[in-house]
DNA sequence: ATGTCTTTGTGAACGCGTGCACAAAGATTG
DNA sequence: CAATCTTTGTGCACGCGTTCACAAAGACAT
């Protein structure tokens, strides 16, 4: 998951826990293909699938919504969508900004996936004053001096930033001052924030990072033979004790041997 | 978080937990920095609140790749850095493809945490042949049809989705049938892969209705007073029951107010 | 060399999340 | 209306992850 939660502990939201509201975008995004297609009723087992979970913790997921099945039958679609769509509170609008139009905050702002579930675009914040005026994703950027002003009179809630890793910390303050509340974080730093605000943290390199630790171990498997079979508790003290005995090669060998994807264990 | 664990049940990696694994690349973030500064050594201490993490927490972690501080010191920063990078794989080099140059795969392939990091952008592939030849990133883009060629090539283990979520699906079988074990996916579908297979997934909309879902929680408890705090199970059959009073005007008139951070339970 | 002080490394307890397995509920058929 | 069959909703047990709290280890001063 390229997502890391900050702050809020282990406090359920009212009941509903924190894992299982991670989980209900995914089956929102299921069960609007589902209606799409028209499809009137689905069974824990095909939403599941849908998904990519395991039926029972999806009826677990829903138990805590309400009791919006019928035994025998399934869930209604429309009824479903309905209902979660409310339970994460995409019924009703919520005005985003995006600071730092860079290569990703463009790319932000061209992201057809925020229009279609609640959010929209307030406005695009950048502190380049050539920036300013320039049409991004038919929006003209505005520039930081404004944030404030933007902020309250759009009644934004929910700031992004996508600025370098230097600015990020004093824009999340100057957004939380102006009253957002909700702060989803591209830049590669942890931003520190006063209690009541939530921060949600998007890192590309750490996601490759983990992929590259799983990737490695699989390489070591199959190349090494069985450097972790025996539990080591690794380490001498210079490098290339476990699994790389080869590293700089290890990528190409490994590769072409792994090809035909071993059983798990 | 952003990411979404996909496959990979609970299985230890080697006897390093998962969860682990996740925070070693927060570690390694700031420890660079600290390494920047020139600063020899950290406590647990400092270093977690860096990390934005718990100490105690932190110390677990490192234990799990062995025993690398000194008490009544703490631990060695550049040998640490070593050590961690060692650990993700980090020493060697990643060949990386992007495929689907859009707006977020032109973001990914500018992005500069890559390189940094030993992930090596080896090739950007677009299916549309109007984009074949334009450089993006200095680099120029190639056709989908050569996809199977490049992985082989340049012994690519570690592919990049950005391509709309109709395509994903195909394209993630492609990269798996040339080599891939390792795919970092953007599209909004579930990929479905064989065993041995890794599939991490970023889906910025989903980050986004998890803190709309904490917002209306947030706006509820002021507007509403304690519409959740009876634990009415919910749900008559229409909308509009339990929190979202006023919902349209809800996002505006909940904002004003909570201005002022509350404390958290 | 001895004592004090700092900080690590970890045993143990706790809590959350997951998955199994089944009883309850209702649809459907005869 | 009774029997059967499907599918939900959930009690329970298990395992992972987090946190506490402290003993062991080593630096540093005297």
């Amino acid at each position: 998951m390229a997502t890391g939660r900050t702050h809020r502990p282990a406090t359920r939201s009212r009941g509903i826990p924190e894992a299982t509201v991670a989980r209900l975008p995914l089956y929102l995004r299921a069960l609007t293909a589902l209606s799409e297609r028209s499809v009137p009723t689905v069974s824990s087992e095909e939403l599941a699938a849908a998904a990519g979970v395991n039926s029972a913790k999806l009826r677990k997921d829903f138990s805590y919504l309400g009791s919006y099945g019928t035994r025998g039958v399934g869930y209604d679609v429309e009824y479903l969508v309905y209902q979660i769509s409310r339970e994460l509170g995409l019924t009703q609008d919520w005005p985003v900004v995006i600071v730092g139009i860079g290569n990703l905050g463009a790319a932000l702002a061209n992201y057809g996936g925020f229009a279609s579930r609640g959010f929209r675009v307030a406005a695009l914040i950048d502190a380049d004053p050539a920036m300013a005026g320039k049409p991004v994703a038919g929006m003209p950027v505005q520039h930081t001096d404004d944030l404030e002003k933007i902020i309250e009179e759009n009644g934004v809630s929910i700031g992004v930033i996508a600025t370098p890793a230097g600015a990020a910390q004093q824009v999340s303050e100057r957004l939380i001052a102006a009253g957002v509340t909700s702060i989803l974080n591209f830049a590669p730093t942890v931003l520190s924030v006063p209690d009541g605000v939530d921060v949600r943290k998007v890192d590309l390199s750490i996601e490759l990072q983990i992929l590259a630790f799983h990737e490695q171990r699989k390489a070591g498997e199959e190349t090494g033979g069985g450097a972790e079979a025996a539990g080591t508790p690794a380490e001498g003290t210079t490098g290339g004790a476990s699994g790389t005995g080869a590293a700089p090669a290890a990528g190409r060998a490994g590769r072409r041997l792994r090809a035909q994807g071993r059983a798990r264990g």
